[in-house]
DNA sequence: TATAAGGGATTTTTT
DNA sequence: ATCCCTTATA
């Protein structure tokens, strides 16, 4: 129990809700939090405040958010009020909470605890394996299909058996047949799905009671960020661990639910009060983010959803700017006014770094970058290919799997002939089958490839001496030697995955080098974290929940490119929607699906970004997939009142397009200066400084590996394109690794 | 068994 | 337009 005094600290600065919200007691909690109104103040600040009156001890709380990144900013605020006790604490995500339960439980349900984690990739693969054995139709249904439709059943806790009994169509009805499948298979390869993690810890915490009840007193104190994003399984799990005490405190908007596509259930924030009779509801409307004038537009576009917690936004930041709305020709106009409207805020003073772009699908960007590269303004793109998504990162992680979990078919199959080793996919499904028929691992079929029938005699060979580098992998992984990095530069090494990269000597495979060198750095900072368990297993699962090796800089100067989903959660003093066009926003997917709310709720969350300046644009032609087409403006752009827009002001100078064409881009010439009354050009990060070419266009050239050929093109960064004579193949070389001579 | 040409799809994606 | 995957071929 603490003194008053450093209560009264931690409650200084609190508006009245948000000191009700912290200070309330026992028993369940809702949090309505709109947009930028203080909600992991009141999180961080309520998890301080339960430990210094004592309703809980750190370890007895357990704070759950949806990504890393959120568990981490929760962790280091938390441990500004509570100091080091934050440790005790469980604050993570779902899925990581799940897992650690897991690691201590799994075997009760059959699996070791050295379980793998697929990620959505390796789901789909092993579903797709699946729809093969069921002699599914591919050109029919997609495993992408199958999958959504498999993982929507695992979040409502429908088994396999569950959901083949309610089939009401062939595609069902398919998909029961792959579900029972998958399951299968998932479970032989020791492995468990994301949805599985969930799943999977209800199991077990509803089978055991002793798990139950033991976790039930651990969990005195339970906060939920995102609640708007929950799915059913989320909810159980809830309803499991809060247990008779009912310590649940919940944080969302349901405003800002946007996932609905992956599961998430809107219902169980507008809900929770039916759910839990006796909550105590509390509204967090007042804004710290935004111009009244911003809020406003949210305000009036999200009061057409039905069915909503009613809630208005209000800031003392003042009115602030009109909203900007522009109508450009093609979206190639509308990058060009994006990026001659950024380079006029940065002559007046605005950095990079407070500028974001948003736009509704990721195909969306390229023009952008295009004008941008152009324009030499630097920026970045958040979202994309992600590093553990690169084919290389994810081969090196199958290897370490495949020596802690050799039970793990998937993993095998990706890596046996990856570099290639001349054991092709038939071979593979050989091993596969007959570890299948034999019911034992594919680690033990293929240690012994000689017994494998219809296995060739060069099949066998290839597979022998693979399994022999690979035994004696497994032999220093599980010796008990801890380090991982040391680790994996051998199996890297005696693989032989680093030297057929090198031997291409391609940029390509010159990127995949530095990306695998990056996360052997990443092995070596596992290696030297301090305190838990560290063993290859744990850093394994730890890989696993971290999809993302968070790229995004908020100081580099930077312009920030990125999805309206993944806009959630941040906020940006100038902010660009872009796109907004009927059936790209809202997307004509949604509209005939009907998600039409979901889609105005994405508007509510993009709008809610902006602090000071907001954009909206939209083309009034557009090519989509290669076909061009004539647009409207988004019906969203027509729910904000004009008064908060400058469109007035635009139509009354009668001459739309005329501002436009002041502050557009040259169509052509990088140098090109805009036309705004000869201001200097505020030039970004340079992205590739050209070196003096070793080549010259057209030099006849010979290479050790592909022969002789002729440099057909020179790009920055010493890039040599080379049409190579012997096979006519183009490759592009870096001149400094390639080996590359002049005739 | 490994590489080149055709065909079809194509929203968003915290883990 | 583009990417990915299947199919055809050396």
């Amino acid at each position: 129990m603490q003194t008053t005094d450093q209560l009264e600290t931690l409650l200084a600065g609190l508006n009245d809700p948000q000191r009700e919200a912290v200070t309330y007691g026992e028993g369940p909690l809702l949090i309505l939090a709109g947009a930028g109104s203080g909600k992991t103040r009141v999180l961080t600040h309520r998890i301080a405040y339960l430990v210094a009156t004592g309703a809980a001890q750190a370890g007895e709380i357990l704070a759950i958010t949806f990504t890393n990144k959120a568990a981490a900013e929760m962790r280091e605020r938390a441990e500004l009020l509570v100091g080091r006790r934050v440790r005790a604490m469980w604050v993570m995500t779902f899925h990581a909470a799940c897992a650690r339960i897991l690691r201590a439980h799994a075997d009760r349900l059959g699996y070791t605890r050295q379980f793998t984690i697929y990620d959505q990739a390796d789901s789909r693969r092993l579903i797709k394996r699946c729809m093969e054995a069921a002699n599914v139709d591919p050109k029919r249904f997609t495993p992408a299909a199958i999958h959504s439709q498999i993982s929507d059943a695992k979040n409502r806790m429908r088994d396999a058996e569950a959901y083949a009994q309610m089939v009401g169509s062939y595609f069902e009805q398919t998909v029961a047949n792959v579900y029972t499948g998958y399951e299968r298979e998932l479970h032989r390869a020791n492995a468990m799905d994301f949805d599985d993690l969930l799943g999977r810890t209800v199991n077990v915490i509803e089978l055991f009671p002793e798990v139950r009840s033991a976790y039930q007193d651990t969990f005195r104190q339970i906060l939920v960020d995102e609640y708007q994003d929950t799915n059913p399984v989320q909810y159980r799990l809830l309803e499991l661990l809060s247990g008779e005490r009912r310590n649940l405190t919940v944080v969302g908007d349901p405003d800002q639910s946007v996932y609905g596509f992956r599961g998430a259930d809107i219902t169980n924030i507008l809900s929770f009060e039916e759910q839990f009779p006796d909550a105590a509801v509390i509204r967090l409307e007042q804004n710290y983010r935004s111009t009244q004038t911003i809020l406003d537009a949210a305000n009036a576009v999200i009061a057409n959803n039905r069915g909503r917690k009613e809630k208005q936004l209000w800031t003392e930041l003042g009115e602030g700017d009109p909203i900007h709305v522009r109508e450009l020709d093609d979206e190639h106009a509308e990058a060009r006014f994006v990026v001659g409207e950024i380079q006029r805020l940065v002559d007046a003073g605005a950095s990079l770094s407070e500028v974001a772009v948003f736009y509704r699908t990721n195909a969306q960007s390229r023009v952008l970058e295009d004008t941008l590269v152009r324009a030499e303004v630097a920026y970045q793109v958040v979202g994309g290919t992600r590093f553990y998504e690169r084919a290389e990162v994810k081969d090196a992680i199958a290897y370490l799997t495949l020596l802690v979990n050799p039970q793990d078919a998937g993993s095998f199959s990706r890596i046996v002939n990856s570099p290639r080793r001349g054991i092709g996919v038939t071979s593979v499904a050989r091993i596969l089958g007959y570890a299948n028929t034999l019911g034992a691992s594919v680690w033990e079929v293929a240690a012994e490839p000689a017994s494998v029938p219809g296995l060739g005699a060069a099949a066998i060979k290839a597979v022998g001496r693979f399994m022999e580098t690979m035994v004696a992998l497994r032999e220093r992984a599980t010796s008990g030697e801890a380090s991982v990095a040391p680790l994996l530069g051998a199996v890297l090494d005696q693989t032989g995955y680093l030297e057929a990269l090198r031997a291409e000597r391609t940029i390509e495979a010159q990127g995949r080098i530095e990306n695998l060198e990056e996360l052997v750095n990443v092995a070596s900072e596992y290696d030297a974290t301090e305190g838990e368990e560290r063993s290859l297993s744990a850093f394994l699962q730890q890989l696993s929940l971290v999809a993302d090796a968070d790229t995004r800089e908020d100081d580099k100067g930077v312009v920030t490119l990125m999805t309206l989903h993944n806009a959630k959660g941040l906020e940006y003093p100038i902010v660009f929607m872009i796109g907004c066009e009927d059936g790209i926003f809202p997307h004509s997917r949604a509209i005939e699906e009907g998600a039409l709310e979901e889609e105005r709720r994405l508007c509510y969350v993009g709008i809610t970004r902006a602090q000071r300046d907001l954009y909206m644009t939209c083309a009034r032609q557009r090519t989509v997939f290669g076909a061009h087409g004539y647009a409207v403006p988004s019906r969203f752009l027509g729910e904000i009142p004009d008064s908060l827009t400058d469109r007035g002001e635009q139509q009354a100078r009668g001459r739309a397009g005329f501002r436009e064409r002041l502050t557009s881009w040259p169509a052509s010439g990088p140098a090109a200066t805009a036309e705004t009354g000869g201001q200097s050009l505020r030039v970004g990060r340079a992205r590739a400084n050209p070196e003096p070419p070793a080549f010259a266009l057209g030099e006849d050239v010979s290479d050790s590996k592909f022969g002789e050929g002729t440099v057909i093109g020179l790009e920055p960064g010493g890039i040599v394109v080379v049409r190579f004579r012997r096979d006519g193949s183009e490759r592009k070389l870096l001149s400094q690794y390639a080996h590359l001579s002049r005739r």
